[in-house]
DNA sequence: GTGAAAGCGCTAACAC
DNA sequence: GTGTTAGCGCTTTCAC
């Protein structure tokens, strides 16, 4: 019988193969490799012309048995079909493709069981752990930072290095916008109630909204992709405030068409904010106004922190790093139109808020 | 100097921790994992428990020293922040876990050289490789496929096991949908040159217009994304056609909005159809009719099928295998206005053709 | 500087 | 069924 998957496997080049070619111990050409400079010139380079020219390439592997680094690090992400951790994937791969890491990516599908299981599997092959958007416990983090260097996105857990973008200023942006814009009552949407992040933002906004005297309140939680949104706005609807900050884009997306759906304008009845500025964000029609997160710089920041740790560093793991927002504003949020002052544009405010019987009327049919 | 990256590492529990545990010689606690019924019941179930009890916790690496699997599997995309590829990591993802296998993900950037360089970091350490996307060579990939098991996705080569959509009945099915609406002349905006998706597309849709008796004519290549299709909308317009078919949807979200700026209606003017069916697709406006490809099944597929060779089924090397497409039809596309006949709807072609006037002499500006 | 020997944690032959 | 022995490819003592 033929095993044929993938050819018939030339046994690899051995560290053994070299050292016979060269006329030297396995050691000398391990040494050549790995602590160059142990070596005497003249035979190091002998020794690597030979290695290239008989195809021999170092095992990762066999390397690693003897508790030695893998150059490998996992990077666990919440869902890798959402772009804001695409986006972080690009970055982390980036940072450690640069410093020679390779990266072992586990998808948790949003799913707490998934996660753990998938960080079993890869713990025992990498030097570390990012977690980006995890669903984890705290404690069940912290117990996992006791075994590797971990780095946490997205969140900040006591005693783990972490990595996160300044939601207090994104948020506190983003309020001020709609308060210059006259709005005075702000719904936050809240996403997934397992989010560390949702709770950071909803918190981040209320204190904003207090400075500032707004008046902010919640409702949530609701699935963070655009369906989740659009019944949102069913929500939203039946007690509404001219201003919306949602958990993501995706949501913040789903919102508006939900509202366009029910006959009510945006911006013109209600201001719409979304939160990580992803791709489709400026697709939409209103361009979506929304807090944009550094998603790359986050990922390749986390890796950097990690791969620090790795390499010796003392865990440095006082307050988390946070990575500065800015608000990007689109077409989604205007004026608002109740306040007599502000600069309302005419037609805009022409309806006032009449809408809201709109809605009632229609969502009673 | 106080080594402190990752806690203090208490030396992980190996397998002889346990045999001593558990009074028996390792080799018997290495079959209780590996080979469990050469083990018997009663003492596989004490070596487990005692196992679970101190912690241990398998090694791949140690396990894989001796030649036998890693049970990792590189997936190489061209471009993780692209969301094609990331709905393709996704279902590979997902059936790798199933299979107990993980995933190691390497992004080439796009680029030729660093898609080798991450190859040549990861091949040592998986059982076998998944290209999504790849820039390489042909040969370079028939080489590699001679080494370990490859599996190439979206794109045929000679001799090595292929993945990818029904190319050929997607762009026909677009054809055909813009032929009943009366469009006579279609243009294809390309994607990057060095795509082979591209090329194949560009084929099957000249092909697919030639039976159906329509005029098909190529411009580019542009960059696949929002800004080359603007870029492209730019060059159409000085030789516009009715029907627009592109690379991808980016690039078809980019043409329609190049076009929309220019004044010219969508799809009143001209009809505009993309290709992968992503999620803003759905969310511009108008939305993207589009040829949409089944991404998530593509990744799980192509990894079933590299597992498959992994596991020692003979390389299945005959015709790539085909997954369906379809198409979706949303708002980018409409009646032709030239023709006389055909449903045309009243507004829409008021203004007959008059629109390449008008684009002449705005962009003679 | 370089060689020889002793493992890393695990699995695969052999024995018993 | 289970214990014993011999490695996998590499690194790391310890000699010389």
């Amino acid at each position: 019988m033929v095993q044929d998957g993938g050819a018939d496997a030339p046994r690899p080049v051995t560290i053994y193969d070299v050292a016979r070619a060269a006329g030297v111990a396995p050691s000398t050409v391990s040494r050549a490799f790995s602590r160059p400079g142990r070596v005497k010139a003249g035979t190091a380079e002998r020794i690597r012309e030979i290695a290239v020219s008989l195809g021999y390439r170092t095992s990762p592997l066999a390397r690693a048995v003897p508790g030695a680094p893998t150059r490998m690090i996992a990077l666990v992400v919440a869902d890798i079909a959402n772009p804001v951790f695409a986006a972080i994937v690009r970055g982390a791969q980036e940072a450690a493709g640069e410093r020679g890491y390779v990266l072992l990516l586990a998808d948790a599908q949003e799913d707490d069981r998934q996660e753990r299981a998938a960080i079993e599997r890869s713990l025992p092959s990498v030097d570390g752990v990012v977690l980006a958007g995890s669903r984890m416990s705290d404690s069940a983090i912290r117990m996992m930072s006791k075994q590797k260097p971990v780095v946490v996105l997205n969140r900040s857990i006591p005693d783990v290095p972490c990595v996160m973008p300044d939601y207090a200023r994104g948020l506190r942006r983003a309020a001020e916008h709609l308060g210059e814009l006259g709005h005075e009552r702000i719904t936050y949407v809240a996403g997934p109630a397992a989010s560390w992040a949702d709770g950071m933002r909803w918190r981040s906004l209320r204190a904003a909204a207090a400075e500032l005297h707004l008046a902010a309140r919640r409702i949530g939680p609701f699935p963070p992709d655009v369906d989740g949104g659009v019944l949102a706005a069913a929500t939203f609807a039946a007690q509404p405030t001219s201003a919306v900050i949602a958990y993501n884009d995706q949501l913040a997306i789903g919102v508006v068409r939900g509202l366009l759906g029910m006959g009510v304008r945006v911006p013109g009845d209600v201001s719409v904010v979304g939160f990580d500025n992803i791709l489709a964000a400026e697709l939409v029609t209103p361009g979506l106004t929304t807090v944009a997160a550094p998603l790359h710089t986050e990922g390749a920041e986390a890796i950097r922190h990690l791969l620090a740790m790795v390499e010796g560093a003392p865990t440095h793991t006082g307050q988390p790093f946070v990575l500065p927002t800015r608000l990007v504003v689109r077409g989604s949020t205007g004026p608002s139109s109740h306040p007599p002052g502000g600069p309302g544009r005419g037609s805009r405010t022409a309806r006032g808020n009449s809408w809201q019987l709109l809605v009632r009327s229609r969502s009673a049919e």
